[in-house]
RNA sequence: GGCGCUGUAGCAAAGUGGUAAUGCAGUGGACUGCAACUCCGCCAUCGUCGGUUCGAUUCCGACCAGCGCCUCCA
């Protein structure tokens, strides 16, 4: 029962192996709060989600912990755009996103680091890198450029092992000019100058403020330690962002490796096309929860493997729901019961290797078609193991009856009034009059509702 | 130019050197007053062309088609 994951900076799937087995440390990326979080950003929080419950079914003790970014060139533009305080939007946009990873079915981690708490670690840090050699204030004599504080890129021999990149073959300043002050073009920002306007904290380089990619360096040593069993994030985190996280907590901490794993979930796009401003196709997660359960995304999100990118449309969701259905539809009406997990199923083994959750979800289907058709203990017994495989994949969280009576979208009918038609119904059907009968439910079924007879009543659902 | 990914049935999506899980949709049948639900059954030779092999969808090569990162980005 050996948990295999693909290690990006290895490029290849290995047996994971915590160093603490007490404590397994996992940091992912969270997002940059100035705005409601896409379908692309849920994608690593519902994946990363879902091995920490794999984490926590194998390991005495899981320490999981995703950040929030709350300072950041984007937030102060937002902020001066509106002309709103940063907090305000900061704060907003937080509480929005907690909200919509709810829905999802995301358990909270255990530490939500905000960058705005760590300013004094993450000076120390670039104070570590200055000293000895890794860092450098920028020498500019444009005013607006002092106070900068920049990560050498050349002092550390092993830069670009993530991405496997070698900078001198990439092409500096393709796209974007590099600032005159930098000593080689790949360097980046570790401490950045603040305007009197902009938010800022002292040091000594100035009012400033942190580079991106030294927040979750300086979180993650705080929290975690130097050393972490797993990194976390999207695929285009890779470069830059994850290769400077390596570089500064590496050379800060004395060479030792920042994180053992390195995992890195796909893209998600629209009706085949990236997300993109200009395209004007983002699809808010708080927007899809007005039409579709959290529970639908989050299956969605599951049906593929993590690693693979993975095309959103609406005949997915779609799909999904009907799917979720048919699943809901098989455990209806079976008594609720403690879940208890087989760890050596075909669900959870599946997980295991790397995480392959379109397996296991099949296995979900295979149990719970098992549970329609057993009786008794045995009926029990396969449910339990289906709650216990459903648990880790964050599925069927919710009560059968619930998800079936639970209104769907707007201007429907309540269950009394569905009740009535069905007594309705009934009488009709005792009369013999089928016409009518028929007719109040296709009246219904236009109205969203599907009646299922059997010798024990009608039962209905929405669809 | 550098690094990398993908191409499996209408759609979605696993997987393996020995002729391809699963779901949705479709379809034949049982059940039903008729349906729905459920049950039984059907529905692909894995981008193209070569090579290696007794045998390849699975390994190698070429090609075609799509895509990502190299700037902020999940």
């Amino acid at each position: 029962m050996n948990l295999k994951l693909y290690n990006s900076i290895a490029r290849e799937k290995q047996d994971f192996q915590p160093i603490d087995p007490h404590n397994v440390t996992m940091y992912v990326c969270g997002p940059t709060v100035y705005n409601y979080v896409h379908i692309g950003n849920a994608r690593p929080a519902v994946v990363f989600d879902t091995l920490y419950r794999v984490l926590r079914a194998i390991y005495p003790g899981v320490t999981y912990a995703r950040n929030i970014t709350d300072i950041d060139d984007k937030i102060i533009n937002k902020s001066n755009d509106l002309s709103i305080d940063i907090n305000k939007i900061t704060n907003k946009f937080s509480d929005a996103y907690f909200e919509d990873m709810l829905a999802l079915n995301t358990l909270e981690p255990d530490v939500i680091p905000y960058a705005t708490q760590h300013i004094p670690d993450m000076i120390q840090m670039v104070e570590t890198l200055v000293e000895k050699g890794h860092a450098y204030p920028a020498d500019s004599q444009i005013e607006a450029d002092k106070g900068n504080v920049l990560f050498s890129v050349p002092s550390m021999s092993k830069y670009g092992e993530l991405s496997k990149r070698n900078l001198d073959e990439q092409e500096a300043g393709a796209r974007v000019e590099v600032a005159g002050y930098k000593q080689y073009a790949g360097d980046f920002v570790l401490w950045k100058p603040s305007t009197e306007k902009e938010p800022g904290w002292d040091s000594p380089w100035g009012r400033g403020r942190p580079g991106w990619h030294l927040e979750c360096s300086a979180m993650i040593k705080k929290h975690l330690g130097e050393t972490i069993d797993i990194h976390g994030g999207g695929h285009d985190l890779i470069f830059p962002h994850h290769e400077n996280e390596i570089a500064q907590s590496c050379c800060a901490n004395d060479g030792k490796p920042l994180a053992n794993f390195w995992m890195h979930n796909g893209f998600i796009n629209i009706d085949g096309e990236k997300m993109s401003k200009s395209l004007g196709n983002f699809r808010l997660v708080r927007d899809l929860l007005q039409q579709y359960p959290g529970e639908v995304l989050r299956y969605v999100i599951l049906s593929s493997h993590y690693r693979s990118e993975q095309n959103f449309s609406k005949d997915l969701l779609d799909s999904a729901w009907r799917t979720l259905d048919s699943l809901y539809g098989f455990i209806r009406g079976v008594a609720p019961i403690e879940s208890l997990l087989n760890s050596s199923g075909d669900g959870f083994k599946a997980l295991l290797d790397d995480l392959n959750t379109p397996v296991a979800i099949s296995e979900l289907y295979r149990l719970a078609k098992a549970v329609n058709q057993a009786k008794g203990d045995e009926q029990i017994a396969l449910m339990q193991e289906l709650k216990g495989l459903s648990d880790i994949l964050g599925l069927l969280q919710q009560d059968p009856e619930q998800w079936f009576t639970l209104a769907r979208g707007d201007n429907q009918l309540s269950a009394e009034q569905i009740e009535h038609y069905i007594q309705a119904r009934q009488q009709a059907k005792q009369d013999k009059d089928f016409a009518k009968a028929d007719q109040i439910r296709q009246q219904l079924l236009d109205s969203g509702v599907v009646l299922e007879d059997s010798r024990e009543g009608t039962q209905w659902r929405r669809s």
